[in-house]
DNA sequence: GTATAAAGTTTTAGATATAAAATATATTGA
DNA sequence: TCAATATATTTTATATCTAAAACTTTATAC
C-alpha cells in the first residue's frame, strides 16, 4: 500500500456551514423575487398570501388560533394580518356560535376569486424560477430536504 | 411494444411548487431554530449576526451602502442595526476621511471577540442540525441548489 | 355559586424590512 | 464660480414579526 498525502479534508461543520449559506441565499433569493412579483403586478405580499392559502383550504373559515398554528406565526401578528385583509375586503370575520371569545376569519368571494388568480401566477412564477430543475432533480432535492427533519424538535 | 395505462403524472408546475414548499419549510425550520438560539443563548438577533459576520471579515470598516450590497437589505436598515450595535459597543462609526458624506461601520473590539464567540456557536449549531446529511448529500444538495440560480436576474 | 384557571384574541413594545422622501456633501459642466 | 446633478446616509411611513401583557369569555374546582 503505498502512502498517499491526501490534501487535508474540509471539516464536517464547515461543509454544513457552507450548506447553509447555500440554502438560505437560494431561499431568500427565490423568496425575494416572489415578494417584488406579488408586490408589484397584484399589489400584495408574501403574508396576505400564505393567509389567504390557509383560509382558502378552509371554506368554512378558520379561527384566528388556528390560522397561528397553521402558519407558524404568533397569535398577534395574523391579527394585524388578517386586519389589513378586512380592510382590502378579502376576508371578513365571523362570529362563532356557542363560543364569544373566537372569530372566524373567512375569504370573502371577492377573496377567493383574487386569490385563485394569485395562486396561478404563484405556481407559474416558481415553475420558471426552477426551470434549472428536472422532474429528478426535484424528486432527489426533496428527498435530501427531508433527511434534514426531526433535528429539531419543531415539526 | 405493449401499451401501457400509466398513471397520470403530476405536472411538472406542481412539482416544482412542492418542492419550493419544501424548501422554504426547511428554511424556515432552521433559520427559526437559530434566531431562538441567538435570542436564548446570546441576546441577539439573525440580522445583528449577519452584520457583525460581514464586518468581521473587514477590519478596516465597510461603508454603510457596501453593508447594504454585501447583504442586500436596504440602506434604511442597516442605519438601524448598525445603531443598535453600536448602542450595544459591539461597533462604532468612523469618519472616512475626504468624504463627510459616508461614514464606516466598524467591529469594536468587543464586538470582535463576541462575534468569534457566537460564529463558533452558529457552526456547531448548523453541524447538529444538519446532522442527517453526510458529505455526499451536502456535495448533492448544494449541486442542486446551485442549479436554480440563473433564473432570476439577481445575482 | 363564586373564585380560579384556562382559552382566545388583541394590544403593546421592540426589532426588522422596504420604498420613498429628506438631508448633506461631492462632482461636473458651462 | 455656480447651478445642476450625483452620491451617501438618514428619516419617514407602512408592514411584518415575536414575546409578553391585557382583556374578555369560558370552563373548572371547591
Amino acid at each position: 500500500m503505498i502512502p498517499q498525502s491526501e490534501p487535508p479534508t474540509e471539516p464536517m461543520s464547515k461543509t454544513r456551514l457552507r450548506l447553509w449559506l447555500k440554502l438560505l441565499k437560494t431561499s431568500g433569493r427565490i423568496e425575494a423575487e416572489l415578494r417584488r412579483r406579488l408586490r408589484d403586478e397584484y399589489a400584495t405580499t408574501l403574508p396576505r398570501f400564505d393567509v389567504m392559502a390557509a383560509l382558502s383550504r378552509f371554506p368554512n373559515g378558520l379561527k384566528m388560533s388556528e390560522l397561528s398554528d397553521l402558519l407558524r406565526v404568533s397569535n398577534g401578528n395574523v391579527t394585524g394580518i388578517v386586519d389589513r385583509l378586512t380592510n382590502n375586503g378579502h376576508a371578513l370575520r365571523v362570529a362563532v356560535p356557542g363560543d364569544r371569545r373566537a372569530q372566524l376569519a373567512r375569504l370573502t368571494p371577492a377573496g377567493q376569486v383574487a386569490f385563485t388568480k394569485l395562486a396561478q401566477a404563484h405556481e407559474a412564477w416558481l415553475d420558471e424560477l426552477l426551470q434549472g430543475l428536472d422532474a429528478d432533480d426535484a424528486a432527489i432535492l426533496h428527498t435530501l430536504l427531508g433527511k434534514t427533519e426531526r433535528e429539531t424538535n419543531a415539526q
